[in-house]
DNA sequence: AAGTTGCATTGACACAGATCAAAGGGGTAC
DNA sequence: GTACCCCTTTGATCTGTGTCAATGCAACTT
C-alpha cells in the first residue's frame, strides 16, 4: 500500500523562500484577504518561511507534532486519513491559496496524511503565533475563524455527496469543483490537467478506480468532455451541471 | 418532505433560563473547558441567555443570517444539509455540551438546519462577542479553535465511514459512537434510547431506512444488540468493534 | 377506548457498482 | 533514448444495497 509515494526525505524551511504576502498574488485567496497593508506587513513577519516539496514527497503526516498550518503556494496536495483497521481516504485535494493543516489543532497532532501531488511550495505559518498575532488583529482573528468554518462546510459538502449521489454525480460534481477552483485562480474553466490518480479520485469519492475510469468514458462518449488520460476538456459544462439534478428533478 | 417537521414557532429567548458556566456540570465538554474561574465569570456575561426548544423545532435553518453560535444544555439535535437539487443529509446529531452553528460562520448565514430532536435547551453564545472575549482570554480562543477543529476531523470520520464502510460496519461505528458519546456524559454505555428515526440514522450514514432496519435486525440475530424500536441494549461490545475491521483484516 | 398516523419490519426483485482479469499506453528513471 | 512499471481502460460476472410493496406496531388524538 502506497508503494507508489517516496520517503519524505525531511525538506528542510528555507528562508530565502520567504515571500512577503504583501506581495503575494495569492493574497485575496489565502489567509491575508482583507488586511491592511499594516496589519499585513506584521503578518509577513510571522510567516516562518516557504517549503519545498517534491511530488510524491509529505508536507506532513498522520501522528506528526502540530506546530503550524500551511497554505499552498504553488502546486497540488492531496490529504488522507488511515484508520488503525487498514482503511484509508482521501479526504481533500488542495490548491494555491488553501490552507492545511487545520486538523491537528485539536489534538496538537497531525490527524490526516499530506503528500504533494506535484512538485509543490507551502507557507508555513506557526500556530501559537498566528493565535497571538490574530488576538491583536481582528480581522485576522475573524477570517482565520472563516477559513475554518468554510471547511466545516465544504466538508458537508463531500458527505451529501458521498451520502446521496450515485457514481456519475459524484464525478460531475468533482469536475465541476476542479473547474471553478481552476477558474477562480486564473486558469481554463474547461481544460486542465488532473494531478491525481484514478484510484485517487476513487477513493475521495467514495469509488474503485474503474468505475471513475468507466464513467469518464461515458461522459466523453456522451460528448460532455474529452479525456485523454490526466488532460481533461470539459466540452459542455451545463449538461455536466445537468447530471447533478436528481432523476425526479423534484425541488424540496 | 419533512411534514413531520413542525413548524418553528420562534421561540424567545429566555434570560430567565440563564445559567451560568461555572454552575454548569457540563463545563469540562464545552466551551468553558480550561478556563479559570475569572476568566469563566467573563464567559458568564457574555452568554445571552438560554433557549429551549420542544421536539421537532428548528433552532436555525439554512439561509438564516449566522449571529450566534449555541452549545447544547440539555437534549438532542440534528443537523441537515438541503441543496437547490433537491437533496438532503443529516450531517451530525448532537448531543449535552457539543457546540452547534459554526457551519455559519464562513457565509455569515447558516448552511444547515439544526433540529431539536427532543425537547432540549442551548446556550446563545453571540459569536461577535465571543470573538472579542477570546481575543482578551487566550485559553478561550485556544480553546474555540480546538472546538472547530474538532469539527473538522469529526467529518473527516464521516467521510471515511461513508466512503469506505459497508452498511453493517456504518451503523456499528454509528453506535459504538453513540455508546462512547453518552459513556463521556454519565450515561450507560450499553443502553440507551435513540431520539432519531430509522431515516434520520440512514440519511447521516448514507443509507436507505430499510437497510438501517435490517442491519439492527441482523445485529439483534447475531446477539451483538437487542432492539425495541428505538430502544437499543448493546449486548456484546466487543464483537460489535471487530465488526469494524476489514474483512482481510489487513494492518497498513 | 378506538381511530389515525407515522414509524419499523420484512420480503421479493432489480441494478449500480465492486470484483476479478487481462491488455494497452504513457511517463519516468536510468 | 530506451525499457520498465504504473496507470488506465475495458470486459465479464458477482453482490450488496436500493427499490417497491405489504404488514405490523406504538404513540398520540379525540
Amino acid at each position: 500500500m502506497h508503494a507508489n509515494v517516496k520517503q519524505n526525505l525531511a525538506p528542510l524551511i528555507n528562508p530565502g523562500l520567504k515571500l512577503a504576502c504583501s506581495q503575494c498574488n495569492l493574497r485575496e485567496l489565502c489567509l491575508p484577504f482583507g488586511l491592511s497593508e499594516t496589519d499585513m506587513t506584521r503578518l509577513d513577519h510571522l510567516i516562518g518561511g516557504g517549503r519545498k516539496l517534491k511530488r510524491g514527497h509529505h508536507l506532513y503526516r498522520a501522528g506528526d507534532p502540530f506546530e503550524s498550518i500551511f497554505a499552498v503556494k504553488a502546486g497540488f496536495f492531496k490529504t488522507d486519513v488511515l484508520t488503525e483497521d487498514g482503511r484509508d481516504q482521501v479526504t481533500g485535494f488542495q490548491m494555491a491559496g488553501e490552507i492545511l493543516g487545520m486538523d491537528g489543532i485539536s489534538t496538537e497532532v497531525h490527524a490526516c496524511n499530506a503528500v504533494a501531488l506535484e512538485d509543490s511550495e507551502v507557507c508555513l505559518i506557526p500556530f501559537t503565533e498566528l493565535e497571538n498575532l490574530s488576538s491583536e488583529i481582528r480581522t485576522l482573528q475573524h477570517h482565520l475563524h472563516k477559513v475554518m468554518s468554510r471547511e466545516i462546510v465544504r466538508d458537508h459538502g463531500v458527505m451529501m455527496l458521498l451520502g446521496t449521489m450515485r457514481a456519475e454525480e459524484r464525478l460531475a460534481a468533482f469536475l465541476l469543483n476542479l473547474s471553478q477552483r481552476f477558474t477562480a485562480r486564473g486558469y481554463s474553466p474547461a481544460e486542465f490537467h488532473l494531478r491525481m490518480t484514478r484510484e485517487e479520485i476513487g477513493s475521495y469519492l467514495g469509488l474503485k478506480l474503474e468505475t471513475v475510469s468507466r464513467a469518464f468514458s461515458r461522459f466523453q462518449d456522451e460528448g460532455l468532455i474529452s479525456v485523454q488520460q490526466k488532460h481533461i476538456r470539459i466540452l459542455d459544462i451545463r449538461r455536466l451541471k445537468t447530471l447533478l439534478a436528481p432523476p425526479d428533478g423534484r425541488i424540496s
